[in-house]
DNA sequence: ACATCCCTAGAACGAACGCTCTATTCACTA
DNA sequence: TAGTGAATAGAGCGTTCGTTCTAGGGATGT
């Protein structure tokens, strides 16, 4: 057995497109760039996705949500206390930043802001995305003790916290913005109890 | 004298570039679409900006830097207190988002992510430009008394999070992530008082 | 009147874009 | 063995991209 995992070719696409969003966002991104790079043909893109680039971009934003829920999930759950378990995530994302040489952010963010209002499939797809990921740090607050008007909001900052602090941390290529960032959310949450 | 300020054909061509990539990013934004908004001609384009289309972006960065600053240093001067300053700058870019029909969010964020760890001459003016808006932060937090640490570390996540909030804002179509920022933000703050 | 210089105007270039189309290969079932 | 449909392959469509280039307009100074 390989360490390499094998993927299908659609798992390919769906993966080389996601990536690529990732790093230079929706309009930059091309359908050869992207055939290219997940070894599959033109031809094989349009037959998973006859929707075209829009589609391609959707299923790509529905792939970074998984990634980064599955991420969350992780140290949430690993961590028992809330507080702490937000600062580490702001760790790991750190971490994740630098040892892509600062060009893996937010797998989302890129396209989502320049399709805003745009295109409505894909701002649908991001805004489902920030909602599954509040949903994690909200559940994770209510099952710490706190109340629902409170974990409501500490969800919110949270993740939007994290979010800008990452752009910010990725621009300025240090991890300084999410170091403070994990600190001062920590500090927040802890002002509640 | 009217109402709308007349402006050279050099302003004309630097707006508008900014607002596009405020709303569509850095490579969805067309040099004959900048040209034709802006009312001049692509030969007009490049007599002022021999660069091209990055320096062009580099410039509408730097528009949009002290658009903001203006924005940042009139509400940190009129409200005294700094965190009843914060979250009204939270209110000013919710009320900015929700009049434009959400489509004006901040106006470097797209371009500086697309172009993060690509393109040096864009990242470095979108990194001076969120230095620049936490320096402003900074003095104000230092002139009401905090000390040199704290506000360094303050003006990090205030920024960040507004950043993150008025993303989110943008793409679920609601003030409420910059409204509960505001919040959370003033509340922050008082913690360290 | 003429020369000078800043700015404007838009045609044209090669490359890349999203997408369509036809042809072919391959695994599997009847 | 013939038939069927999914998957692959890539040429080519019209359009737009960033950029270059040459020519013309218009105010100014002499």
């Amino acid at each position: 057995m390989s360490t390499t995992q094998e993927y299908g070719t659609r798992e390919r696409i769906v993966r080389a497109t996601s990536r690529l969003m990732q790093q230079q966002g929706f309009a930059a991104t091309g359908l050869k760039q992207i055939s290219r790079e997940a070894q599959a043909t033109l031809g094989s893109v349009y037959h998973f996705f006859p929707g075209g680039k829009t589609e391609l971009a959707v299923e790509a934003i529905r792939h970074g949500d998984r990634e980064f829920a599955e991420l969350l999930r992780d140290v949430l759950e690993r961590v028992d206390d809330p507080a702490a378990a937000i600062a580490g995530c702001a760790r790991d994302l750190a971490a994740g930043l630098r040892e892509s040489g600062w060009l893996d952010g937010c797998p989302i963010t890129t396209t989502a802001l320049e399709s805003a209002g745009r295109v409505p499939d894909i701002q649908r797809a991001a805004e489902q995305a920030f909602q599954n990921w509040r949903a994690l740090v909200h559940d994770k607050l209510r099952r710490s003790g706190f109340p629902e008007d409170v974990a409501h909001d500490l969800a919110h900052t949270v993740i939007n916290t994290l979010e800008g602090a990452e752009m910010s941390a990725q621009v300025s290529q240090s991890e300084a913005p999410l170091e403070i960032a994990g600190r001062h959310l920590a500090r927040l949450i802890d002002s509640y109890r």
